[in-house]
DNA sequence: CTCTACAGCGTAAACGATTGCATCCACAGT
DNA sequence: ACTGTGGATGCAATCGTTTACGCTGTAGAG
């Protein structure tokens, strides 16, 4: 039924090898019979074994990604960037949920490993030491995670942070709070850090309401540690959370944005369809599923001496410069500014 | 680096045929034989070549999901589902997006086949010629679709549907709206007669409001049909878009439920998040996916006569009945009431 | 004691592609 | 006319597994 590089080279009357160059290195080949090649594999509808080519090659052109809980609603759109991108460089893509794996990640990468040429990891809870056992296994791309050793790309908070608080300001705002995420979140230090220099610089006084778990629960238990401060203006962790912030708050009577004014993080879909619209700093996620994927793909592609393990303790960049050694990318956010974020009013 | 069955044969001294066979058919080894092999395979960390066993065997371990768009929030859950019944039976999940291939799933079904055991396709908007043009290139199990010749899964209307009519008839609901999806859509047709029996049934009078896109502006548009009617109620094709009609009722200052009562279909996370709740037919989307990708593993391991095409015209049942021929699963669904729903008000 | 049967194991041929090497031919340089 | 050069092509080995087939030895039947 299949048809096979046998069948096409039969049909171009060529040997099998002249065939397989016909694709892989047309400039091996000469024209005309590049194009009889190509015309017969038209015909038949030949399309190559990739069992085959990965067993010769070892290389399956399947790329694996992780996430931590595809229900997540930020995960979506990073993985449709890493799709298309895959899709351009002719791979595909393995998903996996890690949220079976209750022992945690490295399993899961240890049974990817072997079927896959590369691994982009999202919000990985995997601690530093844990990360390099996996890399050794399988080239590593992060999402949403830094690592000093491995390439990645994340969300910069800025812009997004400081536009937000400057809208804050500007607003009559005063006093803000922070509903953190966990408090192992290195993204999360990265935002308080960012918070505090934009605070100093514009005159604002801000609270750190705490550390929350990044789910419905976690935003509620932020709105009820938000009703102990006087903040009039919250930042939250992220969208999910920050939507169960604001329902919690409403449940108390506590009128968004009459009374607090609410910016989110993520920018998720369903931000803009409640009621008042969540205004907060949208992430490119498509845009870090696309890059993600491009640095396992350049990756690979300079490929070479991956041999010296990883263990090394010389953390300094390549004295070659340029595109060598790991990338990391911080890609840009912005603020969005919708219903839940208005004027402050002076309490009678 | 990566150990081979020959490495596992040398290091139990056997052959390789041996080593392969402790594996795959223990029954033909000795049993102190079989155990030096797997004694030596766990020392040594060898775990097989799926690509070298791919391509003697035909079979790749891997099922192909199609889904109309990852960043619909009803699909995660199945593919979580599907994720988790193909870990169970050594397979792994390739998952694509169909939203970026504009000239249709074929397409993508023909990419993929070749690599694949099978393919889950979630709500396939396929007609049935292309359908079993598709089911000619490789296996297939459909979600939320149902053909007369091919296996799949779908939500029965059943029990959810009545029991939200009759919730909202005990509520003192009288007139009933369905705000429908893609006329296209089989499951819409279903349910649109379930409800015709109900309203029947109950005594309760039912107006079409019409067919709408499934996404956001379909449910806003949805909303602006709504009030040109008399309906104190309705029930929408979707969380989604009953979601976003909410919004745009609120908009228009309509109150939800005080002047009109929602009722969705999906129970996606949000509706339980949102003010007031939706109230909405829960679908087994976990469920779904589980037997999606048990249809498929099925329909291969009884193997066999898959030869005789499919353009039979004879849509009967095999006469030897049981498990045979292709399943049309039919899960449950149920009524879950949240703040949307209330008890009618009589206008002043 | 011979013959059959079968369990247990090894040999070797696939599967479909890639690729180093050898071959062939034409053409140009001397 | 002979040889060197290099472009185009074919041969054959190879990747790691599976599996049809054949061989051996032992046990039970006659």
């Amino acid at each position: 039924m299949a048809m096979t590089l046998k069948d096409v080279a039969a049909r171009a009357e060529v040997s099998i090898a002249t065939a397989s160059r016909s694709f892989q290195r047309p400039d091996l080949v000469g024209e005309a019979t590049r194009e009889k090649v190509l015309a017969a594999a038209a015909e038949i509808g030949y399309s190559p074994n990739r069992s085959a080519r990965a067993l010769i090659t070892g290389r399956s052109g399947v790329y694996g990604v992780i996430v931590p809980d595809l229900e997540n609603p930020f995960f979506p759109a990073v993985l449709k960037g890493a799709q298309a991108r895959a899709h351009q460089l002719g791979a595909q893509l393995l998903i996996t949920d890690a949220g079976e794996a209750p022992d945690g990640e490295l399993p899961l990468v240890r049974t990817l490993a072997p079927q896959v040429d590369g691994i982009v990891l999202c919000s990985s809870r995997m601690d530093e030491g844990v990360l390099r056992e996996a890399a050794r296994l399988v080239p590593l791309s992060l999402v949403n995670r830094v690592s000093p050793v491995l390439p990645g790309v994340f969300a910069d908070p800025v812009p997004g942070i400081p536009s937000a608080i400057r809208h804050l300001h500007r607003m009559g705002h005063r006093h803000l709070g922070y509903v953190g995420g966990p408090s192992i979140s290195r993204s999360d230090s990265v935002r308080r850090t960012v918070i505090e220099r934009v605070c100093q610089e514009i005159g604002m006084e801000w609270t750190d309401i705490g550390s929350f778990a990044p789910t419905v629960e976690g935003g509620r238990r932020g709105a009820e540690a938000l009703l102990l401060t006087e903040v009039t203006a919250v930042l939250v962790y992220n969208d999910f959370m920050a939507l169960a912030l604001m329902e919690r708050l409403r449940g108390f009577g506590v009128d968004v944005p009459g009374e607090i004014s609410v910016v989110g993080w993520d920018d998720i879909e369903f931000s803009a369809l409640v009621t008042p619209g969540l205004s907060t700093v949208q992430v490119p996620r498509y845009d870090m599923g696309v890059a993600a994927v491009d640095l396992l793909h350049d990756g690979d592609v300079h490929a070479g001496a991956r041999a010296d393990g990883g263990d090394g303790e010389h953390g300094a960049e390549g004295p070659d410069g340029g595109s060598s050694a790991h990338a990391r990318l911080g890609l840009p956010t912005r603020f969005v500014p919708r219903g839940s974020t208005a004027k402050v009013v002076v309490r009678e």
